[in-house]
DNA sequence: ATAAATTAGAGTAAAATTATCCGATTTAAA
DNA sequence: TTTAAATCGGATAATTTTACTCTAATTTAT
C-alpha cells in the first residue's frame, strides 16, 4: 500500500549512477541489477520527467543523475517511481456506501490523517544522501 | 509492501473499543464501521492473540482493549494485524538469482537496510496516543 | 439448554503490481 | 548520411498480493 519494486528499482538505480562518471543505459543497469529491461527502462524515464535523473537519448546514451543527493528527498523518488504519492490508507472509499458514515475518510477518522502526516513528514525529510551516507550502527 | 487494510481495520476498530466501557462485537464493529465481518473477525483475533485486544468468548462477548495507548506502537498493531513485520522492501529475493549480486539483498546494498531501520524506528516510536490525541495542524 | 459470541482454516475473487512486447522516435558517431 | 544505440509510449499479459467468504467447531453467560 505504501511502497512497490518501483520505488526499490528507483533506489538501486541512483546508487549504481551516483557512483558512476558517465551515463548508464537501462540495458546494463537492468544487467547489473537483474531488473527486467522494460520495467527498469519506464521507471527510468518516470524518474526522467520528474527531474530527478537526466536522459541522454542516441548512441552513447542513458541516465545520469540530475540533483545532489542532499536535495532528494525519498518522498519524491517515491512519488516519481509509482506515479502517485504514497498513501498510508485509501482512506476515502467508504463516505458513499457506508451509512453510519463512521469510518468515512479520513476527515471523519482524523487520526489516519495524522498517521499520513506523519508518514508524509517522515519521508519528505530523508533524503538520499542520509540514506547512502549514514554508517551502520 | 508495507501497510494493508488488515492494519487499517485495526486502528479503526481500537478507535471504537477505546470510547467503549464493554466490550463490543465483531458483528457490532463491523457494521459500525462497514468492514466484512469474517474479515474483520480475523483481524481482532490476530489482535488478542498478540495481547492488544482481549476476548470474551461466549455470549455477551466481543473485545476490549487489553493495554494502555501510549503502550501501544503502531509497530506492534502492524505486527499483529499484519502477521508479519513491516518490510519496506523484499531485499533477500535476488541473492541466489541474481549472478552479479550487485543487488543483492540489504547485506549487499546496505542503505536498503539503513532505509528499513529508519522507518522501524520511526514506526516504534509512534504510539497509539500520540495518533488519537494530536491536535491536527 | 440455548443463544451469542469467538476460533480456525481452507478456499475464492478481485485488484494491484510486475513484466512483456512492439513499434516509433531520437541522436551520437562512424 | 547511414547506422546503431538508446530512449519513449501504449497496450496487454502474467503474476502476486490483498481482500474477502464460507463452513464448521468451540466457548460461555444467562
Amino acid at each position: 500500500m505504501l511502497l512497490t519494486r518501483a520505488s526499490e528499482y528507483a533506489l538501486l538505480s541512483i546508487d549504481k549512477l551516483r557512483k558512476s562518471d558517465r551515463p548508464l543505459g537501462s540495458e546494463h543497469l537492468s544487467q547489473e541489477l537483474c531488473i527486467p529491461k522494460s520495467f527498469l527502462a519506464k521507471i527510468l524515464q518516470n524518474l526522467a520527467r520528474n527531474d530527478i535523473l537526466e536522459s541522454h537519448r542516441g548512441a552513447q546514451g542513458g541516465f545520469s543523475i540530475k540533483k545532489n543527493l542532499s536535495e532528494m528527498s525519498v518522498y519524491e523518488i517515491i512519488i516519481a517511481a509509482e506515479g502517485k504519492a504514497p498513501a498510508v490508507f485509501d482512506c476515502s472509499q467508504y463516505m458513499q456506501t457506508c451509512p453510519h458514515g463512521s469510518i468515512g475518510g479520513c476527515a471523519i477518522s482524523p487520526f489516519l490523517a495524522t498517521f499520513q502526516g506523519k508518514v508524509d513528514n517522515f519521508l519528505k525529510d530523508l533524503t538520499l544522501e542520509q540514506l547512502f551516507n549514514e554508517k551502520e550502527a
